[in-house]
DNA sequence: CGAGGACTTGATGACGGTCAATCCGTGTGG
DNA sequence: CCACACGGATTGACCGTCATCAAGTCCTCG
């Protein structure tokens, strides 16, 4: 893993410039303020495929807004079984979960070559008690989360196995559209035990759901590229929750 | 429902004085800086049984620390079903999930009589960047939601009915002894219904997941009154992720 | 004391888990 | 270059858990 020390500084966007602009921290805020801030973040951190960005029971000292890729999130049980907590992408912020107890509570793991900006705790609490905006978007963006995992805990403890898959992937679309990709057409990053994980279920089940949307002509699916053919039928399939997550 | 006005405020206890200190937002201030938070938190509000503190779509503009009583939170997805999100009591912070939208998500009902802090959320956000214990702190009470919200996903999406229920009375009995009660002899405020809405799971599910633990002895349970006879066994019940909740 | 809600318990069946066989795409080594 | 191995995915058969439906009991409160 290269050390954050080995990216060409020169070469990093100020987050003026960055794409995410509007779903990472500094939404709100005027451009002086966010010079500011871009100064702070000085340092990016490459996590390659396969990678840890962080493991459960690392030390927490910084947040970790994505830039590019795709990671899953996980906890293991002490016995040794996995659960699949989420699955960030780019514009999401990483680590917000540690911060209560200061260690990670879970694994961050790459699905796909990606980068995240390096954001030292400390410095941005430090921050936020200068920049009002910046401090009412950091408790957005933790709100946010709160409210997302209320969505799973609806979907995980009402909705039937078709229902989760497509929610799950209405989900997908929505945020794939949302950082300015097709909503129709997306690649699956994870596997379907993964997904299965993710939805409290087995991947079995997970395939199965997805071959009867295949046969309803709902969506169409080979291997991990997936494309949506009838969106309407599909938030059917998803029931009323399809708002969920 | 009384107004807040109607609370004769002499007999409020100041923050510096209240019981749940530790576990609410002051924890780590020193005294004359709580007291600068006490002043802001001039009102109090008292919400009757089966009243309703806020309901979904109500305009957010404080947090409810929660000074006396038992709340359900629930949210109505728009075909009616219902889904408890979680059962607060003293020393929770209700609220802190509408932080990002404005508005509330979900209602919050008390179980009992109840009396909840209000603390507006402009003046808090100014205060926190005052004082850096009170933003920490503040920070890490939410974050510990995020870390309750995924533990609560992890029991949903790999335990079975009856671990469910076991985890849910551990759960119960760890936060009735941090609150100074018995963690061996506790009241269930709730219905089975709503135990169930909360785990996933039909009431007859839970009835029947706490009479095979009383035939095992390893609860006794009489109407809303539960005792808990063996806490190791109830542990192993639980399985390994006994401490997800 | 009566009514209604909350709870328990039983019978039955559906959904999804488990086990197993097979297929497929990719990458590897002969 | 092809054969093979391997992991991921699909599909089928069977079974267990939990939902559903239903009957009956017990508290609680008017």
């Amino acid at each position: 893993m290269p050390s954050p020390r080995s990216q060409n500084l020169s070469h990093v966007i100020a987050c003026v410039d960055c794409g995410l602009r509007e779903l990472c921290l500094v939404e709100g805020m005027t451009a002086a303020e966010i010079d500011r801030l871009s100064d702070m973040v000085s340092t990016r951190r490459r996590v390659r495929r396969g990678e840890p960005l962080f493991r459960a029971g690392d030390r927490f000292d910084a947040v970790y807004p994505i830039r590019l890729g795709f990671f899953k999130t996980r906890v293991t049980t002490a016995d040794g079984r996995e659960h699949v907590t989420g699955f960030p992408m780019a514009g999401d912020v990483l680590g917000l979960d540690a911060i209560g107890s200061g260690t990670f509570q879970g694994d961050a793991l790459a699905l796909e070559d990606a980068e995240v900006c390096v954001v030292p705790f400390d410095r941005l609490e430090s921050l936020t008690r200068e920049f009002a905006p910046l401090q009412q978007q950091l408790h957005r963006v933790m709100s946010r989360e709160i409210v997302r995992d209320r969505g799973m805990m609806l979907l995980l403890g009402t909705l039937r196995a078709e229902q989760r898959v497509a929610s799950f992937l209405l989900n997908l679309s929505r945020r794939s559209a949302q950082r300015g990709f097709s909503g129709r057409e997306f690649v699956l990053r994870m596997t379907r035990e993964e997904i299965g994980s993710f939805l409290g279920l087995k991947l079995e089940t997970v395939s199965r759901a997805l071959s009867k949307l295949q046969e309803d002509a709902t969506i169409r699916v080979a291997q991990r590229k997936l494309t949506i053919l009838d969106e309407p039928r599909l938030r059917e399939a998803a029931g009323a929750s399809c708002s969920a997550i």
